[in-house]
DNA sequence: GGGTAATCCATCAGGAGAGG
DNA sequence: CCTCTCCTGATGGATTACCC
């Protein structure tokens, strides 16, 4: 087996073989910065310094692609090997014996996830890990993988944005929305029409600065405008208001179903 | 003209070394 | 051991060059 020059290893920064796979993957300085959530100019560094230490053109742009030398065709595939191993060695952990973990999660969710599933999340743990304990933090789309980073949560549930390639998603379930009102107050026939719906005024669950909340983006896209009238980060906050107030909301089914009016 | 790569320059973070 | 200063490298914004 041969020895590893650590000098050499050292002086040559193993994230620009990141660059390289990004690279080589996207033929395209832009879309590889893209890739690794990082500014052209950064890529366009990582690439000279490349062309620098392996004395090779690498990529030679072609009209509008960077086409790899032979140099950089063959250096592709053990990169890639390589980048795969170093990924596989740190994440692989010991197996995980739930039953026999004592230890305390921290998860962030979104307000209404957290109400529907934690009950049950912290039943089936009960009865599979008794020694694990759940503890349920806020969590904001725009924090979220800070937190994750910053280890404040171990897990998000919610509906979040992409995060960095370093982030780990798995869908749960395809949410859809239902609207709720208190018909003795709202003459409203149901199903609703658009035109109804958007003569309406609205309480919304918002999580953030926006008064349209969850709707901001649906609306613009849409090109629609609605008259939100209250918003609110705790969806049951939404619904009481929707019981004494004449005004639609906009909800999750699966909240609308457990707690609608 | 639009899209993309390369380059220049400013800023920031981290490390090394000097001094108290 | 701690603090300060300087140096180096990475990054991003702005700009330029190039190609279709």
């Amino acid at each position: 087996m041969s020895s590893i020059d650590h000098f050499n290893l050292w002086s040559f920064d193993l994230n620009l073989l990141v660059a390289f796979d990004a690279l080589m993957r996207e033929h395209s300085v832009t879309r590889a910065a893209t890739r690794l959530k990082i500014k052209q100019s950064a890529m366009s560094h990582n690439l000279s310094t490349l062309r620098m230490l392996l004395d090779d053109e690498l990529f030679i742009r072609v009209g509008q692609v960077m086409k790899p030398t032979p140099r950089a065709l063959a250096l592709a595939l053990p990169i890639a090997r390589l980048l795969e191993q170093a990924q596989h060695a740190i994440t692989t952990r010991e197996a995980f014996h739930p039953e026999q973990e004592a230890r305390t999660f921290s998860i962030g969710f979104s307000s209404e996830l957290e109400v529907l599933l934690m009950p049950s999340l912290t039943a089936q743990v009960q009865s599979y890990a008794p020694g694990i304990k759940l503890l349920a933090r806020p969590a904001q789309p725009e924090e979220v993988h800070r937190m994750l980073d910053d280890g404040v949560i171990d897990l998000a549930i919610g509906c979040f944005g992409d995060g960095a390639e370093r982030h780990r998603r798995k869908l749960l379930f395809e949410q859809s929305l239902t609207c709720c009102f208190n018909p003795k107050l709202l003459d409203l026939t149901v199903p609703i029409s658009q035109s109804a719906y958007l003569a309406q005024r609205h309480a919304l669950v918002s999580q953030n600065a926006s008064i349209r909340g969850c709707l901001e983006y649906a609306m613009r896209t849409a090109n629609v405008e609605v008259d939100v009238v209250m918003a609110a980060p705790e969806f049951l906050t939404v619904l009481s208001t929707v019981m004494s107030t004449p005004v639609i909301t906009t909800l999750p089914t699966r909240i609308a179903n457990c707690y609608g009016p």
